[in-house]
DNA sequence: CTACCTGCAAAAACTTTGCATGGTG
DNA sequence: CACCATGCAAAGTTTTTGCAGGTAG
């Protein structure tokens, strides 16, 4: 590997496409244009990943999002979390080590780092033998925002948009 | 109903009723089997609501069950969470003040009291002012009996149960 | 008696599967 | 050129919605 800078990008596309055929799979434009759009999008749905994908082949199919989904988890490239009662996120797994604060009233994510949960997976490994991964839920509650504005008496129910009930992809 | 001990059951039916007339609401026999019904299971799928409460009344539908969770719901007395990607569970709201850690591999939850998780979510609120309900969501992670399993080196998929997959409500 | 509720059926949202064609290695 | 992967369509799940008749109050 001659130069070539090591952008996430293409520390991406370096072993994997190796990795892909040792394990008897083979390298195609789908597989490259969805892992991509995770890359890329950081957050999303599979029908997310399938618009984006779509805006270089358009007749990339829903299943071919979802098969190449599942192989590229168990591949180890991408990992999927559940934000809300609806489709779970994918992300590469490599970056995105942080959790997901999920509001229940504006649907607004804020990603932490899981370092600030060092304590409480730790009482949780001593006291259960748990070895916990907060990645993968979100963690859900209220955001100092919604909170205010629920705490300054007023019974607006402005924003309205149930986090646990569409908790998508869109918003960064 | 006087003298009646203070079980459960009857904290539950004392004012809710009168608190669904006062809102409008009407008091139906359904409303009430889905209410005990979810006290009795615990942790319950609308499916498995639906089977309890079938057992006295047949012929309930299963959009009544969804229907009236909603409303359980809005009124307070009931909370749902979020154990695996699969359908939400419900419990009632008062009792249940505890998180759930659910194993990634075989699926079982441990409950867990939230006091574990004071420190964490003060850090939460002092660094995001993020209100934080743990209960809402599962713990993911991996069990102690599936962490030494996986540690004794052997590469057996025993139990297979990806908790992802399918994270009912069936252990307690 | 009036309005809210329910059961039923159809639709919607999300995923999975079968099969024939096409492209990778 | 052998097979794996894709597109398409159909089916499977889970949840929501429209409607006509039923029932609580």
């Amino acid at each position: 590997m001659p130069g070539a800078p090591p952008t996430l990008a293409t520390v991406v596309s370096t072993d994997w496409q190796s990795d892909l055929r040792r394990r008897g799979y083979r390298l195609t434009p789908q597989r490259q244009l969805v892992l991509e759009a995770v890359d890329k999008l950081e957050h999303s749905t599979p029908e997310d990943i399938l618009a984006e994908v779509r805006r270089t082949a358009g007749s990339v199919n829903i299943s071919t999002v979802y098969r190449t989904l599942e192989l590229l988890e168990e591949l180890g490239l991408v990992s999927h979390a559940h934000l809300g009662h609806g489709a779970p996120t994918y992300h590469l797994a490599d970056r995105h080590d942080h959790m997901h604060l999920v509001c229940r009233d504006c649907t607004t994510v804020i990603e932490a780092d899981i370092a600030l949960a060092a304590d409480f997976t730790d009482r949780l490994r001593e006291k259960f033998g748990f070895d916990t991964d907060m990645k993968h839920f979100a963690i859900f509650g209220r955001c100092r925002d919604c909170a205010e504005r629920a705490a300054d008496g007023n019974t607006a129910e402005d924003t309205e948009g149930d986090a646990d009930e569409s908790a998508g992809g869109s918003g960064s």
